[in-house]
DNA sequence: AGCACGCCGACT
DNA sequence: GTCGGCGTGCTC
């Protein structure tokens, strides 16, 4: 004889609390993963709409019971407010997909299931609209005679097509006010239907297939088994650029929509989400949803109500797309898998590409990252076996991959004020003559990014980072790449006065821009930079300006490194390739190497091959020795063996803890107090640090960084746990006493941890 | 994260 | 005498 269910229930709210909070119900529990309003706090705005969460039972099966403090007394409980009218609960799979990514990045799972609900929260989906359809197939007896207007009439055939209309679209469609729809209603000749709401276009799975080679078809056959299984899996789809890796997966996507499951494609960039689109629909029939941060109220809710209903078949979006409540997921493909821009680095610090993975593992579905240059860390699951592997070796149709020339630059040095050498100009010339295009690639925005005082050496650098301002010709002044700061161009130097004595050191992408319309002066240049293309649409526009050839030389930043198909493009030439090699970053290296032969495999992607030049203060680096000589693979392994015997990752596991303050001093002290409660002589357990973070000052604060480094059979996060329990503890016996010690945590010192960083500034 | 409460300085 | 600064503490 139980009772009936407890008049409690636990309720996740948008807040940065250890879990969810109780509330007490009359009667029977809304379902997990209903939308609730409740009460919060004894503020005005006291409302928050949260999210009936599962009992720690519920959850255990994929998460590691957390210690949640004593029940709170049942007099204590405020009531459960009302559901969210029209939102559908999120999904299970969602839910736990949502304990999983609070637990292992640990941030507050409040914080995760904001980024989940924002959307219906935000903006609440329409309600559903009443359509209205003819009360029978004849025409009633009143709707007879004088009554039978022409107008009337119009109203009741098209009444009677396609999908029920609400009254607007019956006025609209027999061009009559609604006045008339209102009276034919009155009089009972038309009747209330379900109106079919928003309706999502629906792929076809054999709209237009593709005739693959034999490479494709080995490949797509395997992705497709692995579809089919419906069960978690994940496999590397690995295949030179150009190799077309899209249309493999295609395939599988086909199958997934055959099944009647659900598909998420996540790409490293929205930028990429227009021309992946159009691939779509040529070889789907109807565009895909696309989901992005940028996407705005209605349309957003729209596409997130979409996955909940299961209307939506294909959603293509960015690493945020994750947290959307697919009904039925049955495939997820993270495409350029190793990119760094998969990592979240504001908020609930996550990795896309992992989560992406444990998002199927969850929901049951099989997940497929494509490269061309996978990540070290997915090829070490490669080798262990935990990830299956297909390989397309080969470009598609027959073209080659492009030859690499090495430049010295020490031996071939431009003039001063100039960065192209002379062979790279008589490549281009050569290229532009032949009617070819070319391309000019440096990663760096800007025209300078150091100006300095020729008379007293004064460097312009930002008030809040550590770092130079770069100048900006285009918009005359002075930003910093860093934060918002942005100042105009100077006249003359701040510190000694003088004019005239201002110079511009080093390139960006708008100075190579400068020297190339000098020495090409009837070429058709294009300047492809992150900064001036603001929307998807003016991009859009520019990269097809490339790709049908209206433009023959271009000059861009990394953006153009892209997945980008651009077919008449036979020269690439790289004008620092050695940028991004120094540094303390860990992946440097391998960084550089996926960024280099993404530039290069942008070269002869059709009938004519094409050629890559690099150049380069140091040709004999093993990495541009390995872009001349083709030998990726001998890099990687230089690689893997610099970083095994150190357990870097992947061999090992890091956690990045960061202290920042106002002032320095405080920040110094803070870290210093974390390391000495650290876990120290662990096995297998090293920290680094505390020492200035790469990018000490940043956005007006100091930064002390600290690593945690740990052999992979060691469990970061209980460690970390631990380590920031003792933090808080020794804090709070600091605040305690009070008028002891000095100037430090009195005041806004923040401490941020970061599994699995990517970007160690 | 918000938001209110609380306890000290410059204003009508 | 009050308005308002942001330090501190709580949210079932």
């Amino acid at each position: 004889m139980t009772a009936p269910s407890a008049s409690r229930a636990a309720v996740l709210v948008p807040r940065p609390f250890p879990g969810p909070l109780d509330y007490s119900v009359q009667g029977q529990a809304p379902a997990p993963g209903t939308l609730v309003h409740v009460p919060l706090g004894r503020g005005k705005g006291r409302e928050v709409v949260g999210c009936v969460w599962d009992t720690p039972q519920e959850r255990s099966s994929t998460l590691a019971a957390t210690a949640m403090g004593g029940a709170v007394a049942a007099a204590r409980l405020k009531p459960l407010g009302s559901p969210l009218p029209g939102v559908p609960p999120l999904p299970a799979t969602l839910r736990r997909f949502v304990d999983w990514v609070a637990d292992y990045t640990m941030s507050p799972p409040g914080m995760v299931l904001a980024m989940a609900v924002r959307a219906p929260v935000q903006t609440p989906p329409r309600q559903p609209v009443p359509g209205w359809r003819p009360v029978a197939p004849e025409k009633p007896p009143g709707l007879t005679g004088a009554a039978a207007t022409p107008t009337r009439l119009r109203v009741w055939a098209a009444a009677g097509q396609g999908t029920a209309k609400t009254v607007p679209e019956l006025a609209s469609a027999a061009q009559c006010g609604v006045a008339v729809v209102r009276g034919m209603i009155n009089k009972g000749w038309l009747v209330q239907a379900e109106h079919s709401g928003a309706v999502n276009p629906t792929p076809q799975p054999d709209y237009e297939r593709p005739t693959l080679s034999d490479d494709q078809r080995k490949a797509a056959s395997l992705l497709v088994s692995q579809v089919d299984k419906a069960v978690f899996s994940t496999t590397l789809l690995e295949g030179v650029t150009g190799s077309g890796k899209t249309e493999v997966y295609f395939e599988a996507v086909e199958q997934a929509l055959r099944m009647g499951r659900q598909v998420l494609v996540l790409l490293p960039e929205i930028a990429l989400t227009a021309q992946w689109g159009s691939r779509f629909e040529k070889r789907f029939g109807c565009a895909p949803l696309i989901w992005h941060s940028a996407l705005g109220g209605r349309a957003r809710t729209d596409v997130w109500m979409a996955c909940a209903t299961g209307q939506a078949r294909v959603v293509v979006g960015a690493r945020s797309a994750l947290f959307l409540p697919f009904a039925d997921l049955g495939l997820v493909v993270v495409d350029e898998e190793h990119e760094a821009t998969y990592k979240q680095e504001e908020g609930v610090l996550y990795h896309g590409r992992d989560m992406a993975v444990v998002r199927a593992r969850l929901a049951g579905a099989p997940c497929i990252l494509a490269s061309a240059t996978p990540s070290l860390e997915t090829r070490a699951n490669v080798e262990k076996g935990r990830y299956g592997h297909v390989l397309l070796p080969r470009r598609h149709g027959g073209a080659l991959m492009p030859a690499v020339k090495l430049i010295n630059l020490t031996k071939n040095l431009p003039a001063p004020g100039q960065w192209l050498s002379q062979p790279l100009r008589d490549a281009v010339s050569q290229t532009l003559d032949r009617g070819e295009q070319a391309l000019l690639f440096l990663n760096r925005r800007g025209y300078a990014p150091l100006t300095l005082c020729r008379h007293c050496g004064y460097q312009f650098e930002c008030p809040h980072c550590s770092a130079w301002m770069v100048e900006h010709k285009s918009h005359q002044r002075l930003t910093c790449h860093h934060c918002e700061h942005s100042e105009p161009a100077p006249a003359f130097c701040p510190q000694c006065g003088e004019s005239d004595m201002l110079a511009a050191i080093g390139p960006g992408v708008e100075r190579i821009h400068e020297e190339a319309r000098r020495l090409w002066p009837h070429a058709e240049l294009l300047c492809l930079a992150s900064d001036e293309m603001k929307s998807p649409e003016s991009l859009r526009q520019a990269i097809e300006r490339v790709a049908s050839g209206q433009t023959n030389l271009i000059i861009g930043t990394q953006l153009v490194a892209k997945g980008w198909h651009f077919p008449h493009l036979t020269t690439v030439g790289v004008v620092d390739a050695d940028l991004g090699l120094n540094g303390a970053d860990l992946r440097a290296g391998e960084r550089t190497m996926q960024l280099l032969q993404q530039v290069a495999g942008r070269a002869g992607r059709a009938e004519r091959p094409g050629t890559v030049w690099l150049q380069s203060w140091d040709v004999r680096h093993p990495l541009m020795q390995a872009m001349a000589h083709d030998d990726m693979a001998g890099f990687l392994e230089a690689e893997k063996a610099a970083r095994a015997p150190g357990f870097w990752p992947p061999f090992g596991r890091l956690a990045a803890l960061v202290v920042s303050a106002p002032i320095a001093e405080q920040a110094e002290e803070m870290a210093q107090l974390v390391a000495s409660v650290g876990p120290h002589g662990v096995p297998g357990v090293q920290i680094l640090g505390p020492a200035p973070a790469p990018m000490a000052f940043l956005r007006g604060r100091h930064r002390q960084r600290l690593l945690l480094k740990t052999q992979r059979s060691v469990a970061l996060q209980p460690l970390l746990r631990q380590w920031l329990a003792k933090v808080a503890e020794v804090e709070k016996e600091h605040s305690a006493g009070r008028q002891a010690k000095s100037l430090s945590w009195q005041g806004d010192v923040r401490l941020t941890v970061d599994i699995d960083p990517v970007s160690f500034m």
